[in-house]
DNA sequence: GAATGAAATGAAAACCATTACAATTACTGA
DNA sequence: TCAGTAATTGTAATGGTTTTCATTTCATTC
């Protein structure tokens, strides 16, 4: 099946390929009704899509931005790409999600590939080992925005949760409730993954505001496979935390098994509290108190930044934006 | 910034446009070592990007397939975007993942909207009601695999569930525990939307096999806010149902709130089972047995099946594809 | 009936890489 | 030095659209 061009509707409508263009792009002022109506017709029956590849070569334009997260098998992920796909879906834009499986390989490889194809702009959750290609599209203009995680030296605009706070929310939580020996766990930070550098300052600083001295046996970054160990570590501490913050949802549900396969009981024998809302939080036994990150929000704004970016609208805005996470107060602290 | 061209490779390191093409494209062997090398090191320097859009426009293929899923709410949508991604990305595709949100009109704006970007072929959990738009990429030979979702009359390659078994296991395990009063709810059935009806169908047989006979009051199709009331309405029955099939992982995590919130036991006042494997089934008090789909199978299956269309290997294959799901027993029955 | 100006239309260049092909140049070994 | 091969070049066409600007059309007016 031979594929039909603009210059087979203009043909068969008896105009020329510039009137057709012209009606595309819905310029009609340039024409007479008649030839409007001859077109729309033509475009009918011959069942014609433009296509939209060139004029993407022409324009200089995919109306395509590209999605790179670090891993998507995060909760936070899934919840970011849907809202950033629903935003730029009303724009008429499409998005290409890559994921980056926390490879700085892969991620090069995406965000080279992206580039190929030209699409309009990109939102990356960085894994922060790129630092050359993330400076070059910096200084080649081209429309980037950071997502979840930030890398200072380079002054690109940044949406992020308020880390420190996402700690001291429950750290706070936990002090209330009469816990004092509190233990973290995040995942690796290797690379100094900022969202779980910042959570654990936080859990840091929060417990110093409260005067309480700090414990390194009760803090530990692993990845998850090795949070069983970490755990039966803290068992057997002389003195075992009273209460465990999770790093994040994978890290609770590590957790959350740990306690189920050893029949401890939370939150008498251990509280938790997760950062990131899980879906069966408000129905789990005990109900799991967890800190939500806005994750619409913080899509939304990222898709906002970055089109502005795309339509060079406003005076380019290079901060690390922080939106406030929130304390869902449930049993199991 | 202005973007380079293969021109402007070609003219600094003085060879002709051909030469760099041919570079490009790795056909080695019409360049010596020296032109080659001299070729290599000033792409590197211009940090020369190949414009795919126009390698696209002369080559008639964009290396990118499009996934539209019918919601990507559910987990099952989840694993298969990221399995189908994964097997792409291998192959150097690019996938657009696009969120139909079971609505019609949308689904059909994003297969044109797809098919003008001149993706090589699309995936597609069909909502069921653009049969027109299907049968024409059909006869115009356009790559296309339907996922979890048939629509009998179209001969579209597709790869969905075994879900007459799906239903069979569970019913089988159900009545295994001794249970014979057993409902299903599943969500709304609006658009014939296959998987849904057969599983109730599987249910209806499973049931008839075992000689208990069908009760209508046992069996519901609603949206998801409308489970609650569903339930309640199975306690006020003369006879509730002993035990509960949860038609997919939004059902269960509805189920579940509801039996968290009303004190009712699991499984002694009511055994549960759900179709779709959750993170939190193995750890949930009980865990939860469930009835697992292969995601990562059927999406390497539909992959390999648009692949083969899109190179045109192999002959035709329009045939439906059901993969086995398998029991995983834990203790909600 | 011709001049005027606005509206409608068309011709051609541009976007950037691929491809084919004939033409040229550089090298090898005899 | 010559034939013969290998490497390279230049040119032009191709793909489908957008865009600019020149040209044509047409109704209006004097």
């Amino acid at each position: 099946m031979k594929t039909i061009t603009i210059t087979d509707v203009a043909n068969h409508a008896k105009v020329s390929k510039s009137t057709v263009s012209q009606y595309l792009n819905k310029r009609y002022e340039y024409m007479s009704e008649k030839t409007r109506k001859k077109i729309e017709e033509t475009i009918e029956e011959l069942n014609y899509q433009p296509n939209i590849i060139a004029r993407s070569l022409k324009q200089k334009s995919t109306f395509t931005v590209g999605v790179v997260v670090a891993n998507i098998l995060h909760t936070f992920s899934t919840q970011v790409i849907r809202a950033i796909e629903n935003y730029f879906y009303e724009q008429g834009f499409h998005i290409i999600v890559c994921n980056a499986d926390d490879n700085p390989e892969k991620e090069k490889n995406y965000i080279e590939m992206l580039r190929a194809k030209q699409v309009d702009g990109i939102i990356i959750f960085p894994t922060g080992d790129n630092l050359d290609l993330y400076q070059r599209m910096k200084s080649d203009q081209f429309p980037i925005v950071f997502m979840d995680r930030t890398i200072e030296e380079l002054d690109i605009a940044t949406v992020m949760l308020d880390n420190h706070l996402a700690s001291k929310l429950a750290i706070d939580r936990f002090i209330e409730k009469g816990f004092e020996n509190i233990a973290i766990i995040t995942t690796s930070i290797i690379r100094d993954i900022s969202p779980r550098i910042e959570r654990i300052q936080g859990y840091k600083d929060s417990l110093a505001t409260h005067g309480i001295p700090l414990n390194a046996e009760y803090i530990k970054t692993v990845n998850a496979d090795e949070i069983p160990v970490a755990l039966s570590e803290f068992f057997e501490l002389e003195k075992p935390p009273q209460a465990v913050l999770a790093g994040n949802d994978i890290v609770l549900n590590e957790v959350l098994r740990y306690m189920k396969q050893h029949e401890i009981n939370i939150p008498d024998d251990m509280a938790v509290i997760g950062i990131d809302e899980v879906p069966y939080a408000s129905f789990y036994t005990p109900t799991i108190t967890t800190v939500n990150q806005p994750a619409i929000e913080m899509a939304n704004l990222a898709a906002e930044l970055l089109l502005s970016q795309i339509n060079k609208t406003g005076k380019e805005d290079t901060s690390v934006h922080r939106l406030k996470p929130t304390l869902l107060s449930r049993n199991s602290c």
